[in-house]
Formats: structure tokens, C-alpha cells, sequence
DNA sequence: CCAGACGTTGTT
DNA sequence: GTCTGG
DNA sequence: CCAGACGTTGTT
DNA sequence: GTCTGG
């Protein structure tokens, strides 16, 4: 789950949900996709954003290969697994969006819904991120975290991205150093945060990218309506 | 001891 | 059907 | 996540 | 790098 997104909103708007200044041109994406680059925010670079990679590479990995493999982490049991342990207790982030996108498959169609806040404002993903190096190159990568879906999500999928409604929720992942703690005070998404509509298949190719994605599609009609 | 894995989602 | 690339 | 490839020999 | 399987 979430496996495609979007952050194409003016910088101002980022500004101002994160408190920092962006003193850089960025460019927009309606179709953020595995191995793409994407803007984050760190604790050890908090006042700006920067581009890392979409799927974790761990830094013990033998190839910087983007395989997109570690694009999503699970929340239960992310303490454990040797991909991201090190990376959620000392290298969390916050990953800025204006939507993520969801499938629903039709026959042998599969339709893009386009997810946002329901108030429009933006979102903010729990990530994590990584650092790959050799001395010659290194390269920096992250993750989304995702959890069961709540009650409206159900609908459309069995996970959903972890989001950081607060500023003490960001604050407290960005830089906690009690894990558990932070860990427990991300509560389960009340409904009606979170609106969808149907979008064009456009969207389905991950080179495509540009403000059209996002336009609605009208459902069409069904045999008894 | 060494070798090999190390992840997620969704599946008619 | 399954893997790779984006 | 979806789209697209999935192979070999021999070579312009 | 660290854990699991053999």
C-alpha cells in the first residue's frame, strides 16, 4: 500500500504545515513512483527539505541497486526486521503529500482513486530513511510506513500510510528518542479525514506527470442506476 | 561453523 | 506467471 | 504501485 | 550489519 503519491503543491503551503523555510525551487510530482526521487524531511537537516530515493536500500546492502523493494515498512513488528530496525530508532522522516493514489481493479482494468485530507491540507507520511555508501558514492533512500486501514479504507485497501496529523506527532517522530513512546501515541485515523476520487488511468504509467492526473473521472454509471 | 536472507502488497 | 524498471 | 519484458547467435 | 537455517 501506497505505492504511488504526489506532492505538487506550492512551497508556501509546505512552509507553512512543516514551520521551515525552503530556500530551493522544487519540482512538483503528480506521480511519484518507486525509485523516484521525492522530498523529505530529516532531524539532522530539519529546517529544509531534501530529495532521497523512494525505496530503502539498507546500508549493509552489497548493490545500491533501486529495487523498489523497501518502498513501504509495516508499523507491527518494524522493530524487528533487519531492513529497518536502525533506520526507525535513528533515521526517521516525514515525508510531505497531496494525495497518494489507490487501485481498484475492474475486470482487467486497473482504475486509479486519487486519496487526499478531506480539508485539503496537506499530509504528512511516516518514513524513515537510509544511507548506502562505498566511498566512492553514497545514496540516500527512504520508506513509508504503513498500518491497517481504518474503518473508510477498508473499502479500498488492507493498508494505509501512517500520517502525522500533529505538530507534536511530527515533532515527536522526527526527533524522540523513545521509540515506544512514539511509536504509541499514533493513533488510528478517524474517518471522514480522508476523501477519494476516481481519476484517469493515465496515471497507471509512472513516467507520466502533470496536473491532468489529478483531474476527476466521473464514475460510470452501473447497470441498475 | 558458514550460507543465505534480510520486504510489502495483494492473489482468480 | 514472474521479474525488472521506473 | 503499474508497465513491460521475458532470448540467442552473430554482427551493420 | 545481524539473524536464521542447516
Amino acid at each position: 500500500m501506497c505505492g504511488r503519491y504526489s506532492l505538487a503543491i506550492p512551497k508556501e503551503q509546505i512552509e507553512q504545515r512543516l514551520s521551515i523555510q525552503i530556500n530551493q525551487a522544487l519540482k512538483p510530482s503528480y506521480n511519484i513512483a518507486p525509485t523516484h526521487q521525492a522530498y523529505v524531511m530529516t532531524a539532522e537537516q530539519p529546517l529544509r527539505l531534501q530529495p532521497m530515493y523512494w525505496g530503502l536500500i539498507p546500508h549493509w546492502s552489497k548493490q545500491a541497486k533501486l529495487t523498489g523493494k523497501h518502498i513501504n515498512a509495516r508499523k507491527e513488528g518494524i522493530q524487528t526486521k533487519p531492513s529497518f530496525r536502525l533506520s526507525v530508532r535513528y533515521r526517521r522522516c516525514l515525508v510531505p503529500a497531496d494525495s497518494f493514489y489507490e487501485w481498484r481493479t475492474e475486470g482487467q482494468v486497473k482504475i486509479p482513486y486519487r486519496i487526499h485530507n478531506t480539508d485539503l491540507s496537506m499530509m504528512v507520511m511516516a518514513g524513515i530513511w537510509d544511507e548506502w555508501t562505498d566511498g566512492q558514492s553514497s545514496i540516500r533512500t527512504f520508506s513509508i510506513i504503513t498500518t491497517p486501514p481504518n474503518e473508510e479504507m477498508q473499502s479500498i485497501h488492507t493498508r494505509m500510510p501512517l500520517f502525522l496529523e500533529t505538530a507534536n506527532q511530527q515533532s515527536a517522530w522526527l526527533s524522540s528518542t523513545d521509540l515506544n513512546e512514539v511509536l504509541g501515541m499514533m493513533n488510528v485515523l478517524e474517518n471522514n479525514r480522508l476523501s477519494m476520487y476516481r481519476i484517469s488511468t493515465e496515471l497507471n504509467k509512472p513516467q507520466n506527470n502533470y496536473a491532468e492526473l489529478q483531474k476527476a473521472v466521473p464514475e460510470p454509471p452501473t447497470l441498475f442506476s
